[in-house]
DNA sequence: CATTTAAAAGTTTTT
DNA sequence: CTTTTAAATG
């Protein structure tokens, strides 16, 4: 690809100088050396990050090669490289862009027999390394009560993301808990190796260690990358911060952008400091402050602005916007979670007659739990709605199943999943039969993997004695094992996720249940089977590994497709970075938002109050926030501690005072028994014929239909999927028709009862 | 050994 | 209220 002529170059440089502040334009176009951009909310950060790539390849003729920049998504990464492809009209794919994660694990790759990697490795999400924690808990015999896996977990997580590793942790260690740590440390970190497995915090750790082991390896890195972009920098962790500067070493051309006011990720090892103190770190460093936001009305940005000024701790600044004022905040008191969904679920359907769509609008919370209130009143109402985060596509029990095999066959050192599916689907294997494989295989020393091929023969050794079923099942899975490991290679990871599939009968298994959840999973498999299917790794190949370690990789925005006629649903961590016309934050109490534990730690509340302030600026034109006077907890009875001391803090001037009232209810108020779910009176206001709503969505289970022959029913099963999925409806005379989903003259029927 | 049933325990946020 | 773990049954 040629360069562009010089007279595309200036016509890029004019036409970046004319869409920028001068601001913006500063930090675009500052020349080498340390760069801090503070980048208030709405401030155009996205912006100036991709502009400044593209300033530096056409005005100084930086090659794409050398510059790499870190995103907070990889949905984000690939905005960029798309951006940037228009812009420079060439090939992108030289320059290195993607999440801390992936761009590690790119390097860990190159490097595998520097890091004592044999073969390839598999990378352990959250549920796998919890599960290492649980069985290794197990083997030392300590108790999952008195120490909770997932709180050592967490420790174990915070002490490597704070690069510390398991002797320098044993060093440290005091009080009975933390040696206990040690213990479990010790043998997680030897498992892992054992297993060829990095677990999220292992790809942050690794390539330091590899940096600080090889600096031949270092040098390749920090000569290569001229200049280094970080998005986002405000949520960088210690490990994160390490790796930079040993990145940016060598030219010190480090831009990093964020902004202190957003740092929501303390919890998991995010250090505000690393931005606070940028400029002591680098003395030369440059700083750039972008106070305009252009995303919000001047209300929503004074809202935001009276609340986040509260916290102690932070750069000072002031945010500015010469947009009209806008709407007021509105604020809405609700009596219980039920009322407060209803609530909403009335305004977005005002609010959509008034221009604003659903896919405009995003309700917020601050924990998933809270969605459940929404998804009953919404699907009752016929709103159609996504939910992003929660559990995801690749961490579900049915899809993770199918893929422990990818991973096995991929990686037989594998033993977390090898034990995982050695008994899924039920194949005689229990406890006993796993301990004899285990001792088997220690004795020969041998993998568990390669015993478990033994089993392949037909008189297996003498000391391996295992009864008939587990003998027979043995073989099986030995038999399928061997064949997905003989094609892995050079079979593409669609074939052998669909052999796998067939092999097992996993459909056939399910279909044979009949029931709804059954139902749920044999479509998520299908959904599987298609995306591996589909899927063309960097060559084209579909390379298994390259598959599995995009799959452990994504994150909960990359799995979610914008657009389209539905409300959206997330919490407010995943909110970050995006934007949305119509802000709704829900449950805005105290004990919620702020978090319990906010409400005792000074630190965690400020970081609490940040959260809020990420929400409310994720609003364009309009914001509304809800809270209820009581709240329905698990099986607790009801709690809500009123009001969140955030919402007070909101200037009352920008406030629709109409809504607004802070009285308290008494505490000792009696649980309202649940009620019958509220409905929304009036006509349908959804025209679902011009929307892209999937017909599964529109005849779901109990919806109220009409017929332009038959007159109005209610779907009473469904039989099948997508295009060839068919619904029986049940009519007024007691009749039941089975109809087609698509082409049928089905009609949902709005909001009656 | 697997499936069913009963009791118990657990709930922030995510790469 | 849901999910996970333990015990009891087939």
């Amino acid at each position: 690809m040629s360069s562009p002529g010089l007279n595309q170059t200036d016509a890029l440089i004019e036409q970046l100088e004319a869409a920028l502040n001068p601001r913006q334009l500063e930090a675009v176009t500052y020349g080498d050396g340390p760069l801090l951009v503070l980048a208030g909310a709405g401030s155009g950060k996205t912006r100036v990050l991709t502009f400044r790539v593209a300033y530096l390849v056409a005005a100084s003729d930086i090659p794409l090669h050398d510059i790499m920049a870190v995103t907070f998504t990889n949905k984000a990464a690939g905005e960029m490289k798309e951006r940037l492809g228009e812009l420079l009209g060439s090939a992108v794919d030289r320059m290195w862009v993607g999440t801390f994660h992936s761009l590690c694990a790119r390097v860990l790759r190159r490097h595998l027999d520097a890091i004592g990697i044999r073969g390839d490795f598999v990378i352990y999400d959250a549920d796998d390394s919890l599960r290492l924690v649980k069985r290794i808990q197990n083997d030392l015999a300590i108790s999952t009560t008195d120490y909770p896996p997932r709180q050592i977990r967490g420790s174990i997580s915070r002490a490597k993301n704070d690069l510390i590793d398991v002797e320098i942790y044993d060093q440290r260690a005091r009080g009975s808990y933390q040696h206990v740590v040690t213990d479990i440390y010790k043998k997680y970190e030897k498992r892992l190796r054992s297993h060829n497995a990095l677990d999220f915090d292992d790809l942050l750790v690794m390539p330091v260690r590899l940096f600080e082991e090889r600096p031949d390896i270092l040098d390749l890195y920090r000569n290569r990358f001229r200049y280094l972009l970080v998005d986002e920098y405000q949520d960088t962790n210690h490990a994160q911060y390490i790796l930079l500067s040993m990145l940016a070493s060598a030219h010190r051309n480090l831009c990093v952008v964020g902004d202190d006011d957003q740092s929501i990720y303390r919890w998991r090892g995010a250090q505000v400091r690393n931005i606070l103190e940028f400029e002591s770190e680098y003395p030369d460093a440059k700083v750039v402050r972008l106070e305009r936001n252009y995303r919000s009305t001047a209300n929503i940005l004074r809202a935001a602005s009276g609340v986040v000024t509260n916290n102690v701790s932070r750069k000072s600044k002031r945010l500015w916007t010469d947009r009209e004022p806008g709407a007021p905040v509105v604020v809405v008191q609700a009596i219980d979670e039920r009322d407060e969904a209803t609530q909403v679920a009335r305004r977005v359907l005002d609010l959509r007659t008034k221009g604003h769509s659903l896919g405009d609008q995003v309700v917020l919370y601050r924990i998933n739990a809270q969605s459940r209130a929404f998804e009953e009143t919404l699907t009752s109402n016929g709103i159609p709605y996504r939910i992003i985060g929660g559990l995801r596509f690749y961490e579900r029990r049915e899809i993770k199943d199918i893929l422990a095999y990818l991973r096995v066959a991929f990686n037989p050192l594998d033993e977390l999943s090898l034990s995982r599916i050695i008994n899924v689907p039920p194949r005689g294997v229990g406890e006993r039969s796993l301990q004899q494989l285990r001792s088997f295989a220690e004795e020969r020393g041998i993998t568990l993997f390669d015993a478990v091929l033994i089993c392949r023969e037909d008189d297996p050794p003498m000391e391996l004695d295992l009864r008939g079923r587990a003998r027979a099942g043995l073989k099986a899975l030995g038999e399928l094992l061997a064949d997905l490991r003989s094609k892995i290679q050079d079979h593409h990871v669609g074939e052998l996720t669909a052999a796998t599939v067939k092999t097992l009968q996993i459909i056939e298994k399910l279909e044979e249940e009949r029931s709804l959840e059954a139902e749920g999973r044999i479509e998520n498999i299908k959904e599987l089977l298609a995306a591996t299917q589909a899927y063309q790794g960097s060559d084209g190949k579909g390379s298994t590994g390259e598959f599995l370690e995009e799959v452990s990789l994504v994150t909960q925005v990359d799995e979610a497709e914008f657009g389209g006629e539905l409300l959206t649903l997330m919490t407010l961590h995943c909110a970050k970075g995006l934007e949305f016309p119509v802000v709704f934050i829900v449950g805005v109490e105290d004990g919620l938002l702020p978090w319990h534990r906010g409400l005792k730690d000074p630190e965690e509340l400020e970081e609490e109050r940040r959260l809020f302030y990420v929400g409310m600026t994720r609003a364009k034109e309009r914001l509304v926030l809800t809270y209820a006077s009581s709240r329905y907890q698990g099986g607790f009875g009801m709690g809500s501690q009123g009001v969140s001391r955030f919402l007070k803090e909101i200037p009352s001037d920008c406030i629709s005072k109409g809504d607004f009232s802070v009285r308290s209810t008494p505490r000792w108020r009696k649980p309202s028994r649940p009620k019958p779910q509220p409905r929304i009176e009036g006509e349908a206001v959804l025209d679902y014929s011009s929307s892209q709503v999937p017909p599964s969505v529109i005849l779901a289970m109990g919806k109220r239909v009409k017929h332009p022959e038959y007159g109005t029913g209610l779907v009473v099963a469904r039989h099948g999927f997508g295009s060839d999925l068919e619904v029986d409806v049940r009519f007024s005379d007691g009749g039941i028709i089975r109809f087609p989903a698509e082409g049928s003259g089905l009609k949902p029927l709005g909001f009656e009862e």
